[in-house]
DNA sequence: GATTCCACTGCAACCGGTTGCAGTGCGACT
DNA sequence: AGTCGCACTGCAACCGGTTGCAGTGGAATC
């Protein structure tokens, strides 16, 4: 432990600017914000100093008496139960919330809450840690959603508003992303495309089926309940219900599954039975993450545009911080078409 | 713009408490901070009322005194001009290092950075928005290492230290990777083995060849120089160089690769020239990300157990800021087994 | 020449904690 | 009884900014 090797050339204060321009503390920090109180000459000088003496403003002392933190909590859930590994969707997000935040000088923090823990807004936001949240968790969704309603905290989140619950949303166009997917499906003239759906509860998943709907009806096709499965997106799960789809409808020729590590998993169970993607099954997968270019056979997916996705995060909430303003925002999806489909 | 539903609840303060308990703001810190001069009556009475009242320290108050943050900076660069997606080793090092942050009550704040920007060190040290750094960022790593060091800024980076500065790294055994890797392939009876290095620069490509030529040796194997090429740890990358590799060495039967995303790029080349992997060509490739489970066949790998790299980023980092030490850690890599090899 | 106004600038309080030092009260020891 | 020490507790300053309000000087106006 050897002592500190340059002791540190203690930082700049607003302080000590003043003393050396000859002004008072009051003036050193209006000219700084820019205060259209101070004259000109007298900012130019300030800025002068504080450029020379490589002044960093004191973001604590800030904060403090702002009350405001600049500072938006990042919340998800650890994956696993002794380390988290973050799944790719959130992970890609995160890189489009970054640079919405960055914009308007705010920064961003990562928060792994426990599913169970109900501390966790206070924590941060009657601390100060964090103005608001962005919340991507999964698990128990619905329950943070309700704490985070009825202590009035700043939130977003990404999926369909609950209905009793008035917050801010950011969702995509699932509607038109099953219907652009099935279409798609049936434009290549698949005659049995069944439906990989994820839980049954969500509403993402019934519009993404009523889409597929819809698409099936324009072509002419028949909805088959028997071609109709629901996972719960990993790609566990798309192995396991594609077997069940293949018992139940062994005939079919193509399949919407409801997220890209489904239809990762559903390929792989189809490749073991023999059947070929896309020749004998075309798969059509959901979310367009940047690992469905890197599979074989390449996969063809709605995307999301994830990192616009998560700029909107970024901006609505902060919009929503400043004027209370509450906002649905629907990105819109688009298809990808790729090898195997 | 409505106004606020509930007028908030005006944050409980120390203040608050001293009253309620009768006690001066000093006691009521002492007692919270669980400061042996406080009578246990008196502890006890105070920590009651903080419960009731639903205190919650005010953390830019506290950060301003104690003038330290208990945040570490996560640094790393956007990968595209417009949007940054992060791959995917940085973002599955993440969990690990949130995990080690948490035990020990530090913030985790995202930082993005470009580059060329060499102001972000002070932005963040200086300005008390952060203690310390753990670098991730591979683009001129060097340049912003050295700008650190002579700062005297706490940090830790990821890859081999640099032999003219002294700082905190923690590393993956290369050494033992590429013997691994190597030995396994020379072990299922492979005799032309060829290396897809990552940047030849690198103290870890050296590191890793030399266990490479090792395990060759061992297993009375020559390294044929025409077998060696180096990419940038891209999937496009390794698409590139397996085409290089196949030109010059038409003849290999196997091939270890530095990173599991060129080992995807250099499947994909396979598969399109007709080889089968892993009974024309096996293929093993580095950092076991989650990805190598998905795609198929499934990719032997060296893993480097990055949920206990970022446990040990975290842990390494905050010791340093704490006592100075300049710790170095290589972490132990294992082979993983699956279809490719 | 006196008054008014305006453009700036400074004073001092405040944000919510932490901490050095100076009490205070009480039992113990001489 | 007097003194000392010990175990607590309180006072007040401080961290580094921001801001309401009062003050200053000079030009413009009457």
């Amino acid at each position: 432990m050897k002592p500190r090797a340059v002791e540190k050339k203690k930082a700049c204060t607003i302080a000590d600017i003043a003393r050396e321009a000859g002004v008072s503390k009051s003036t050193v920090s209006r000219a700084l914000n820019d205060n259209p109180l101070i004259g000109d000459g007298t900012k130019q000088k300030i800025n002068a100093i504080a450029k020379k003496r490589h002044f960093q403003i004191n973001m604590p002392a800030r904060r403090l008496t702002l009350k405001q933190s600049n500072t938006i909590a990042f919340v998800t859930h650890s994956m696993y139960k002794q380390f988290s590994v973050c799944d790719l969707f959130t992970m890609e997000i995160l890189g489009g919330i970054t640079s919405g935040l960055k914009e308007q000088g705010y920064d961003l923090l990562m928060l792994f809450v426990d599913p169970c823990d109900a501390d966790w807004p206070a924590q941060h936001l009657a601390a100060g840690r964090a103005d608001g949240f962005i919340l991507m968790t999964s698990t128990r969704k619905q329950a943070h959603i309700k704490m985070l309603v009825e202590m009035d905290a700043p939130f977003i989140a990404w999926g369909i508003p609950h209905p009793k619950y008035s917050y801010c949303t950011v969702i995509g166009d699932d509607l038109t992303g099953g219907k652009l997917a099935a279409g798609h499906l049936a434009g290549l003239g698949r005659k049995r495309i069944a439906f990989l759906g994820g839980p049954s509860e969500e509403k993402e998943v019934s519009l993404r089926f009523e889409g597929y709907s819809t698409a099936l009806q324009e072509a002419g096709l028949i909805v088959d309940p028997l071609r109709v499965v629901h996972g719960d997106y990993s790609d566990k799960s798309g192995a396991e219900k594609m077997r069940s789809l293949l018992d139940r409808a062994p005939d079919l020729d193509a399949v919407f599954v409801n997220s890209d590590l489904m239809a990762i998993g559903a390929m792989q169970v189809l490749r073991e039975i023999g059947k070929r993607v896309p020749e004998d099954v075309a798969v059509v997968g959901y979310d367009n993450l940047s690992i469905t270019e890197k599979v074989t056979p390449t996969l063809t997916t709605v995307s999301q545009n994830i990192p616009l996705v998560g700029k909107l995060l970024a901006q609505n909430l902060l919009q929503y911080i400043r004027t209370r303003a509450v906002t649905h925002t629907t990105v819109p999806v688009e298809l990808v078409v790729r090898q195997s489909a």
